[in-house]
DNA sequence: CGGTTTTCTTGAACGAGTCAAATCAAGACG
DNA sequence: CGTCTTGATTTGACTCGTTCAAGAAAACCG
């Protein structure tokens, strides 16, 4: 780590606080979260902080570019330290557990759609929907059969 | 329209009820409704539909395949019967506008990840963030900064 | 037309997240 | 080092989207 969280807090115009850099801790370790997670966790560092605390927290960690939310549909929100780089998501549609992608190719044909129809479009995200390893030794071959069922039409790219 | 709805819901092994004409009737007009815009609008159809009959019609649909559900970060769920094909989708930052984006590029490099962290993937999903035209011309510039700026990091493709 | 099964209605409940007022702490300044 | 000002956290209540459960209604089969 270059700098430190002081430093960074400071640069983005943000007071040093008990709440945050416990947060920010949290966060390192896990790499993406959910609040309820981070409440645990922060909780063996700082046993008072508040659920509400947190949410204030990750605000304005967003906010101020330390962090990253990431809202997988039909979970709670989870919230990443990495940030500024160009990478998106793997997520499991069993556990909801998150992997890092990095995108591999430079330019992403796909990614700058052909119209645009009246948008200015200044984000495109990308969420790999799948099983991930522990959840497929856990799950009969079938089930796997349900859950894409349950999403065909999805789009393939 | 090859087929009727009915032939639709009997196809999928579901009954042909009037809730999920009146439904199927809305979404056609409205390709990216929500649920309470579809309870209101099938009322005028059928003036005593509840809100929990609307959540079970979808529910059916989309686990027929003949609907999609599409959850943009920070709104309530949407609906579209557009299904089985390969789309993607635009989102309005401002006012959660969605509209189609068809992806113009047969193989696209950047949705068949390198690395996939032993998950296995069936399911790559696009959402391009940015603001509609009509946003566009009702927001001072200077809002639309402040909107990139709560995103920074975001992905670009 | 009657019986069986699915679907809808009604009412209550849940989880994630937000709002607002009061308290408290961080950092600036003297 | 103490005080002051502003920003952050606590506490508590509350909203919203969605889900659950039991009984009533309707669709479909014969």
């Amino acid at each position: 780590m270059e700098t430190t969280w002081q430093e960074q807090l400071r640069a983005a115009g943000l007071r040093v606080t008990r709440p945050r850099l416990s947060v920010l801790q949290v966060l390192a370790e896990r790499p993406h979260a959910d609040v309820d997670t981070i409440v645990t966790a922060a909780r063996t560092v700082h046993p008072t902080l508040s659920p509400q605390a947190v949410y204030g927290v990750l605000e304005a960690l967003v906010a101020g570019g330390l962090a990253r939310r990431i809202e997988p549909a039909g979970a709670p929100a989870l919230f990443e330290l990495r940030v500024g780089d160009n990478h998106h998501h793997l997520v499991c549609r069993s556990c909801v557990a998150v992997a890092d992608v990095d995108c591999t190719v430079g330019a992403a044909p796909c990614l700058t759609p052909s119209d645009t129809a009246g948008f200015v479009v200044d984000e495109a995200e990308v969420v790999f929907w799948g099983l991930c390893r522990a959840c497929r030794a856990q799950t009969p071959a079938d089930t796997v059969q349900v859950l894409q069922h349950d999403n065909r039409g999805g789009a393939r790219g």
